[in-house]
DNA sequence: CTGAAAGCGCTTACAG
DNA sequence: CTGAAAGCGCTTACAG
């Protein structure tokens, strides 16, 4: 390419990255010599020489019953924000995590890594801790010092949950969370919300029935029915549990019962997976998107800034209730 | 690393290579160098002097009406079976797919490119072909000349689902397909399978009501029953649009209805998404997993064997049907 | 404002 | 069976 300009390869370097002042006819003849033969930098050759890569690895933890509409939610977001800040992203989805990122660490094939559905204790945390290439969490694990953090503010999900409840004048209010299994598994985030929900409530004087339904249909339907035939004068039902909120139309109907005239419903998920099941419950959006996004953009500012030393971000995202209208005060 | 283990920087990367014979001495003070000092090879240094980056790219058209559960399925079936054959995968999701192919494949990023969710006439395909990287397409595009082609055999899944239908005694059926934008988008496997039925149906002397439905609730809801409204005699529905199968057990309950006894229903969908949305109907696989397996390998095939010449693999996997039970002969 | 040269970390003919 | 050397295609001090 240098020779199609007439020029040399370091003053063609130079005249593509502006790293010093090229004359005017240089500038024009190297982008006329790119332009003509369609020259793109060998991604491997800069790679070498710069010691940077331009992609970063997302590593996710996809387990069969985790709901794959918000997994997909926040690879978007990765993988777009990634983009527009000139990343592309290498996506990870090998049963072991650590290796993965050993493996990848080690062969610098990326410039960082965000971790996906960080559990409590996450095998890949000490793995990342010590790697050469910071990293961001999607998730908040029990020890989330030395990395960044991005995850929904799950107490305050919980509060905001009962307080809406609460002013709406519900004073018996039934929760379902993820299946106990979810939460062995590391997902603290839901005793996280049903812990400070449980709080809020006693705070209040109010009732709350504490459960954990199953994760799949149709057993959640049962667990749903079960629920409600205990406690007939609960008027509000809290949903951390995607596949209940599923299920509840039908139960509902099964039931004859109507939202929210019999019951105020409030869940815990995103937009998309609303849209998709066409719910209409109001609930406390996931923003799955907006976490996966703001990640790519710590993890990117460490990156350039070469910036390990600054102190840690632990960024938990207020929760929003997106109002479907399935809250409205109990009937007398 | 070599000088750590004693030998020459040529010997070691033999030794790890397996090319040439190495004594067991030397094989053994190399393994225990590697060991020591946790060595793994630089990618970039690699991808430089071999013109092999051991990574492909998978290229999505992620729009928003499109299922996310299906696509996910399809990425981690191609994530999944790369990383078993040694590669890892560059997850790219931009709007401009053309412009992201060639970016990624003139910067030598890659190997080699999977193409998900392939339309009709699809601009990502005129560039696949002039890149120096062999790709394989999921989805059958109108022109598939010059690339390997994974598809379910949407055709033959027409035909099933109405021969299923007929075998049963059922005369009178209803066909929902995706919605037309679907189509005009680039989705001709919606007319494919529509069409055959419909020539199907005509051979056996069946009458077949073809409709397009919503790709959302509380519309396509709203669709089915119109449709069912339209033609009460019939007794049979086929599903090619998830949205309706998604919307259809609230339709039945509001209805009235039971399937098998009042409606035979066969629908068109992943087992994934059967599972989550707890779907009673049987229905034609999908086969995202099997598809985006199938698609990696052939690919691979292609990289390993510098294979650019031996002819066109279209493979277009054969239909078949998942039972849950929903189709019965129907009733006198 | 520009060029010649070194170097990034590998692999692989070429010699022995 | 092993080593010294060239080369992959870039970037970036170093000279001028």
């Amino acid at each position: 390419m240098a020779s199609a300009a007439g020029v040399s390869r370091s003053t063609a370097s130079y005249a593509l990255s502006g790293k010093r002042t090229i004359s005017p006819d240089v500038r024009a003849r190297v982008a006329e010599a790119v332009r003509e033969l369609g020259y793109t930098p060998n991604a491997g050759a800069r790679a070498l020489a710069t010691s940077r890569t331009s992609v970063i690895a997302l590593l996710g933890r996809f387990l069969p019953d985790e709901f794959a509409p918000a997994m997909l939610q926040y690879i978007l977001g990765v993988t777009n924000r990634a983009r527009e800040l000139g990343y592309d992203t290498l996506l990870v989805s090998e049963e072991d995590g650590g290796a993965a990122l050993q493996r990848i660490s080690s062969s610098r094939m990326v410039d960082g890594f965000v971790l996906l559905n960080v559990a409590e204790k996450d095998e890949r945390l000490p793995v990342l801790r010590s790697a050469r290439q910071p990293g961001a969490l999607l998730g908040l694990p029990g020890d989330p010092s030395s990395v960044d953090v991005f995850d929904l503010d799950f107490p305050a999900a919980g509060a905001l949950m009962v307080d809406a409840m609460y002013q709406l004048g519900h004073r018996e209010l039934i929760l379902v969370s993820q299946p106990l299994h979810v939460i062995e598994r590391g997902g603290a985030y839901v005793w996280r919300l049903a812990d400070r929900a449980r709080e809020r409530a006693d705070e209040l004087g109010m009732t709350l029935h504490s459960y954990n339904g199953a994760s799949g249909q149709p057993e959640v339907g049962d667990d749903l029915h079960r629920f409600l035939d205990a406690h007939p004068s609960a008027t509000g039902l809290l949903l951390n549990n995607e596949a209940a909120s599923a299920a509840l139309p039908n139960v509902l109907a099964t039931r004859g019962m109507t939202c929210p005239e019999d019951l105020s419903v409030i869940g815990r998920f995103s937009d998309e997976f609303a849209r998709m099941f066409s719910l209409p419950y109001s609930a406390v959006d996931s923003a799955a998107d907006e976490l996966g996004r703001r990640a790519v953009e710590a993890l990117v500012r460490r990156i350039e800034d070469g910036d390990s030393a600054s102190p840690i971000h632990i960024e938990l995202i207020t929760p929003v209730i997106h109002d479907r209208g399935s809250l409205a005060a109990p009937r007398k």
